[in-house]
DNA sequence: TCTGGGGTCCTAGGACCC
DNA sequence: TCTGGGGTCCTAGGACCC
């Protein structure tokens, strides 16, 4: 067996990460748009947060705001697509259950994105071929794949994988020494958990590339930086440092927020959409089978166009952890109140719940307000709930409170949605 | 009036990711 | 007119205890 310097068992991880999932996700059923530049927008169509490499070279990148680019959509005729998260979340799943067959595990680690653990083939560079082929023939995804000995070098072949066509969407570095001339001169934000942040302060220290980052010397890096950075020095160096996570671990927090399409001035308004999210993050919260003893929500007015935006936000430590919506309505509605204000125009607002435990807890606490008999009554009402939603589609059942807003969901501006192809009969593709 | 030091737990906020 | 949403991890600092 392989030993890395630490005497740890040598792995092998490959990064498969899908080429602008998004917008590669509405190609598979237009084939009419091969070639052609394509985003997708954010909820409201506010930015860009998705775009086909020719989008890309337009400068039509993530979080670009829709408005400004106006001008040059038009002139490139460029194809705008409202996000379909329906769409994309069941080719993920497509995408995730082939490459279940590559790996001894995967951890998925985003819609678009998993790491695979392929330490066993002896054969990797070819094993990343195959997946790169199978992937792009099963689904019309088309994907890079990037395999290292530590998750940031896997992240980062991925990124030599793409850029370089002469790498036919596969490449493999085992150490920075080893991959250097790929990667010595790229810039150091390219590297994983490298943002605007400490890219600011590393040049400020003059250095601008990953070859000047990984010629300074150990201590000078965990004196000058945090932890974060100097892990990253150290997976370059192909110390592991981020475990592989193969089953997908419990959510520690979970939260709902939206941006309003119009603003809202009144408290039945807001109380109805507030209480929407605290719907939703409650399903989220079954479906993990856990419960939680702590909320918060948050509120703000315009922060683009009001010179003193409105930001406020209150959080409550629950007696007992709970799981069960009405409970979470009645908690969260005291603060919404205490928030809330008529002389404001409301844009956004937000739940949030952590100090997540799992749902065997809620039983345990001692002197609960609630029989044992009346929580059973609650789950028994909660799962039937679930059930009907599922099986029905969301907000068949909602809850009093939450009325008008499920019929309405604060008028979302989606001008320019595509079908659901892949989870709605009424919406299927035609051959005519 | 003078007033130590170490440990833990909690929370808010920053930074990052996709 | 039009600027997203859902997460994780880390650190600093306050409160409290002995």
């Amino acid at each position: 067996m392989k030993k890395d310097i630490l005497g740890r068992e040598q792995k092998k991880y490959a990064l498969v990460d899908c080429n602008s999932f998004y917008a590669s996700c509405e190609k598979v059923f237009r084939p009419d748009l091969e070639g052609r530049p394509v985003v997708v927008l954010s909820n409201n169509d506010g930015c860009v947060v998705a775009g086909s490499k020719e989008a890309k070279k337009l400068g039509l990148t993530m979080g670009v705001p829709f408005f400004k680019m106006k001008s040059t959509i038009q002139k490139h005729q460029v194809a705008v697509f409202s996000s379909n998260y329906a769409l994309y979340a069941s080719l993920s799943r497509r995408v995730m259950s082939l490459l279940r067959n590559y790996g001894s595990s995967i951890e998925v680690y985003s819609i678009d994105e998993a790491f695979l653990d392929v330490s066993k083939s002896a054969q990797t560079t070819e094993v990343g071929s195959i997946i790169h082929n199978v992937i792009q023939q099963s689904t019309g995804i088309p994907v890079a794949v990037g395999i290292g000995s530590t998750k940031t070098l896997a992240k980062l072949a991925n990124h030599v994988a793409k850029k370089n066509d002469s790498f036919s969407g596969v490449c493999e570095l085992s150490s920075y020494k080893e991959g250097q001339k790929y990667i010595a001169h790229l810039p150091i934000d390219e590297l994983w958990g490298i943002g605007r942040q400490h890219t600011k302060s590393l040049q400020e220290h003059n250095v601008y590339t990953i070859g000047s980052f990984m010629a300074l010397p150990e201590s000078y890096i965990k004196k000058k930086w945090h932890t974060p950075v100097w892990r990253i020095y150290k997976e370059l160096q192909g110390v592991r440092c981020h475990t592989f996570i193969d089953n997908a671990p419990k959510k520690k927090g979970i939260g709902t927020a939206r941006t309003f399409a119009k603003p809202v001035n009144t408290w039945s308004k807001l109380k109805e959409i507030v209480s929407g999210f605290i719907a939703t993050v409650a399903v989220k919260l079954r479906n993990q089978n856990s419960c939680t003893q702590r909320l918060s929500v948050f509120v703000t007015t315009d922060k683009y166009r009001e010179q003193n935006p409105y930001f406020g936000s209150k959080s409550i430590c629950l007696p007992m952890p709970t799981d069960d919506t009405s409970t979470l309505i009645k908690a969260v509605l005291p603060l919404l109140k205490a928030l809330f204000h008529d002389k404001h125009n409301y844009r956004k607002a937000g739940v949030y719940i952590t100090d997540i435990k799992p749902n065997t807890s809620r039983q345990l606490a001692i002197g609960t307000p609630c029989s044992t008999e009346a929580l059973e009554k609650q789950s028994t009402l909660s799962a039937t709930i679930d059930k009907i939603n599922q099986k029905l589609g969301k907000n068949t059942l909602v809850f009093a409170t939450q009325r008008l807003s499920a019929k309405h969901p604060f008028d979302m501006k989606q001008t320019n949605k595509s079908q659901r192809f892949t989870t709605s009969l009424d919406e299927i593709a035609c051959v005519s």
